[in-house]
DNA sequence: ACTTATGCCGAAAACGATTTCGCATTCAAG
DNA sequence: CTTGAATGCGAAATCGTTTTCGGCATAAGT
């Protein structure tokens, strides 16, 4: 591997001058730049990234983490396309993307990226212990967090739009002559489920529907199938708002053994639109939520707390859209 | 942040000392040694990544491609579950995990922890093209492949036991008295693919099956729904191995859409078990791969390749196992 | 008592980059 | 013709480690 300096010899110049043509810097003739830049390229010269870091106090890599669920990127395809946006926004601005994820083995020690400062910054997505992201904050490294438990303050946050996407699906539902309309989800003091729980009850609320605690089962974080077995076994609702896709599906599995049909016997309508949605019998009706850019603000909005770092916490909200698919019958 | 030279004053020791003492060098006394790592402990003192680097010409990090698929992660749930094998062994080995995506508009750039060598080593995972891998080979870096499109001669790789899968899926279809069973994948000329197609012909032929043209319906990616269509709309199988559970469930959808029941009307086994196979209705029998052990075993393969430049090639085929569920039918 | 070993420690060089500051040289203006 | 500024370049310091090598004790062997 050649160095700065081998490339000053081959050149002719000394290697401060080499530093400052590759660096574009002023008091460099347009000539030699040009020349040392043709020898760095002929040569196929990189510096050396640990010269560089240890000189200018900068890595050039963005952390990830992802929370401490069981398979965080596998089990939940939401997490997968925000990291696919993180990346490509990462590799955008030429920088590494370092990726760890929180188990139950390290969730007391920061990961070796932060404890050795390896990171200019790094994005936290999901939900932490608050213990665990007082810890991260100590580090005194750049933090923006992407759609977190509870809501944060004082902090760089990128949040999804779950209050007025659950009115729209449900709002939807009703436009569709729904007056029976369930609610699954998840365990409510995740910030998302809740948000998400308001939106629905606000669009019942505005329609005059009145509440039927019947109809609203949450808890847990993936029990879409028992929450659903047990709303059909009274009185049914005629549609049902799962709080996020992954319990619509398995809602779709307690629907069909009960032997009724989607959307003939039960509509439904989903939220996040992960892969799954569109492959499922039939394609789920669903809210959808613009992952990719989730990542993809995350990642210019931490660049940009980078380069400057007294600049004020921004909370950002993506919006979202209604997807109609084949869950809905209109009655 | 501390130094090094910082914690030396505080000792009252020269930094060389504390190095040695950190690395547990020979020639220091017990006595001073323990009072170093008292003092950087209560410092909270770790050495600073790219002095060390810069020294040891070591970045204990190590790189992982994905191929340019559309969504390689997301649209993938078997690569995700690689990807979460990998990031748990790195994590366990103390070094950082630094991802990377191919995409069209870097696919004929290497990733930046490539060019400017901030990796020990590279895990591929997944269909390169041939002279994307020659230049990653050209850098002279460690590499292992995961899955590779083709077979690799004279390289570090790990791999699926395709073959012997595809045979007991099939197998398992016949045993269930099944006689024409079709077959379902993607372009044969993918190694995985190839493979499983050997496998589901070694079983016909070992229990003298004759084999249908029209039951065998290969090509492009994921093409399940298309390719099932098809073969259902003459003389239909009872049973059908899908060379992927993608393809399965895309399948489940064109046999609904047909009207049919499974597994009343056709049977079905896939491959991979993803999570989407459990979650399916009926949930998917298939074929399990250790995804996350392929992930793990790469890693380790690496780190040896890493502490020993000349270790010979070694291939590493995982294991797989049937997975019975509710989508074949006895007969 | 004199040499030889041994154990422990520190000074200094090296890794590869960036940046500051000073020294020439050139050029324009007086 | 002299002076001032502007331009182009290089020597050397610096970032934080690790490692080599030599020195100085003290211990062991004759």
């Amino acid at each position: 591997m050649k160095t700065i300096k081998d490339i000053a010899k081959i050149a002719g110049v000394s290697q401060s001058t080499v530093s400052k043509a590759l660096n574009n810097r002023p008091d460099v003739s347009d000539a030699t730049k040009s020349r040392i830049l043709d020898i760095a390229r002929e040569f196929d010269f990189t510096p050396n990234a640990f010269g560089k870091g240890l000189k200018m106090r900068m890595s050039e890599n963005l952390g990830l983490i992802f929370c401490r669920d069981i398979h965080p990127i596998s089990g939940n395809p939401f997490y997968s396309r925000v990291l696919e946006g993180v990346e490509g926004e990462v590799a955008i601005n030429n920088f590494n993307l370092i990726l760890h994820i929180i188990t139950d083995a390290c969730k007391d020690s920061l990961p070796k990226m932060m404890r050795e400062r390896q990171v200019d910054g790094v994005i936290l997505v999901g939900s932490f212990e608050e213990q665990y992201i007082s810890k991260v904050l100590q580090k005194d490294i750049p933090v923006v967090f992407i759609d977190p438990k509870e809501p944060l303050e004082n902090r760089f946050q990128i949040l999804i739009d779950n209050e007025h996407g659950a009115f729209i699906a449900t709002k939807h539902l009703i436009d569709c002559g729904h007056r029976k309309i369930g609610f699954v989800s998840g365990d409510l003091t995740r910030m998302s489920f809740k948000q998400r729980f308001d939106g629905y009850m606000k669009a019942l609320n505005l329609h005059n529907i009145p509440i039927c605690q019947e109809f609203i089962k949450t808890g847990g974080l993936e029990n879409g199938y028992v929450h659903v077995k047990g709303m059909l076994s009274a009185e049914k609702p005629t549609a049902i708002f799962a709080a996020n896709d992954i319990n619509a599906i398995y809602g779709y599995r307690a629907i069909n053994e009960l032997g009724l049909k989607i959307p003939d016997d039960i509509s439904i309508v989903g939220f996040d639109d992960i892969e799954m949605a569109k492959i499922s019998t039939p394609p789920l009706t669903t809210v959808r939520v613009y992952k990719e850019e989730l990542g993809s603000i995350a990642v210019r909005t931490l660049l940009k707390l980078i380069n400057n770092k007294n600049e004020k916490p921004i909370t950002t909200v993506v919006p979202i859209r209604l997807i109609e698919r084949d869950s809905v019958k209109y009655i």
